[in-house]
DNA sequence: ACAATTTGACCGTT
DNA sequence: AACGGTCAAATTGT
């Protein structure tokens, strides 16, 4: 738990200003990789998916070298001694990595999936596509079960999308789950009911707080959502989404737009990003700052 | 009867 | 050898 502490100096207001801005920067490296969790997936092989891959790549870069800097600039802490306790729970390349998973004491490395991202969701299935159970396992020193899904054009389409789902050992309510995509969906998943895109900004649910689904779903009763710890959920994947009527009980109106058609929509999605990014970059104009206070955030 | 999930076995990687 | 990921037969659900 980190301690704010009024600042009672120049060289301490720009610590406490240069912390804000790591932190802002970070938040906004987190909410990028979200966003490209959340959008890639929806997107059809091919060019623009390629296209908006490599531009997420390329932004990610950015904030990850602003925040190298930054921290160099710092007060001299190592590269190595900031990032090692910090970054073990961070998205990074695709794979998160727990302490127990990065490396071993005798020196074992896991493998490193290609071409995979995360994020850490309460609604690790509603993502536009639909998913087939195909494994179920019990990680090392991880509370709850790792599901393992493809997608359901796997067989007929060859489509090479998978996803796994774990349950974060924090219990929280709802109940936060990270979920690792891996490789692109090639099929073409016609299925009308999806991406479930409202038009409605949903309200007492922040775009931001890393509930990623949000963007797309209204919010729903957790229980909808709650991965069975040791069965894994099978009540909304591998088959059919939900059915309207379970909808019209469970959800507020909405209207599914699909594909956002005009600026208008568009700027209405990101301008929640948008507005973070804005902050990020007030908080970033630290030309001066010189000093960081060891011990926070990465 | 068919489809989806479960679960132990197997396999490749580290 | 340990581990995570996948397979496939058995089981369960519709």
């Amino acid at each position: 738990m980190k301690q704010q502490m009024e600042p009672s100096s120049t060289s301490e207001l720009l610590a406490c200003d240069q912390e804000a801005a790591i932190r802002e920067i970070n938040r906004g490296h987190e909410l990028m990789t979200q966003l490209r969790a959340l959008l890639m997936p929806l997107l059809p092989a091919g060019v623009w998916s390629e296209l908006a891959g490599d531009l997420f790549e390329e932004i990610l870069k950015c904030s990850t070298a602003a925040l190298s800097g930054l921290r160099n600039g710092g007060c001299g802490m190592s590269a190595a001694s900031d990032s090692d306790d910090d970054r073990r729970n961070k998205v990074f390349d695709g794979k998160r990595k727990s302490t127990e998973e990065r490396e071993k004491p005798d020196g074992r490395k896991r493998r490193r999936q290609l071409n995979s991202w995360s994020i850490v969701t309460s609604v690790p299935h509603y993502d536009g596509h639909q998913w087939r159970k195909y494994g179920q396992k019990q990680i090392n020193n991880a509370k709850y079960p790792r599901s393992y899904y493809r997608c359901t054009n796997s067989k007929d389409q060859g489509c090479p999308a998978t996803k796994t789902v774990q349950q974060e050992d924090r219990d929280s309510d709802p109940p936060k789950f990270s979920v690792t995509y891996s490789m692109q969906h090639t099929c073409k998943d016609v299925d009308i009911n999806s991406p479930f895109v409202m038009d409605s900004a949903p309200r007492n649910t922040s775009l931001l707080g890393c509930e990623s689904v949000s963007l797309c779903y209204q919010p729903s009763p957790s229980f909808l959502f709650t991965e069975n710890q040791s069965q894994g959920n099978s009540l909304l994947i591998g088959g059919k989404l939900p059915t309207d009527e379970l909808l019209s009980g469970l959800l507020e109106p909405a209207t599914p737009i699909g594909t956002p058609t005009s600026v208008d929509e568009i700027s209405n999605i990101f301008s929640p990003f948008y507005a973070d990014w804005e902050m990020m970059m007030d908080a970033v104009d630290l030309t001066e700052a010189k000093t960081y206070e060891k011990g926070s955030f990465f």
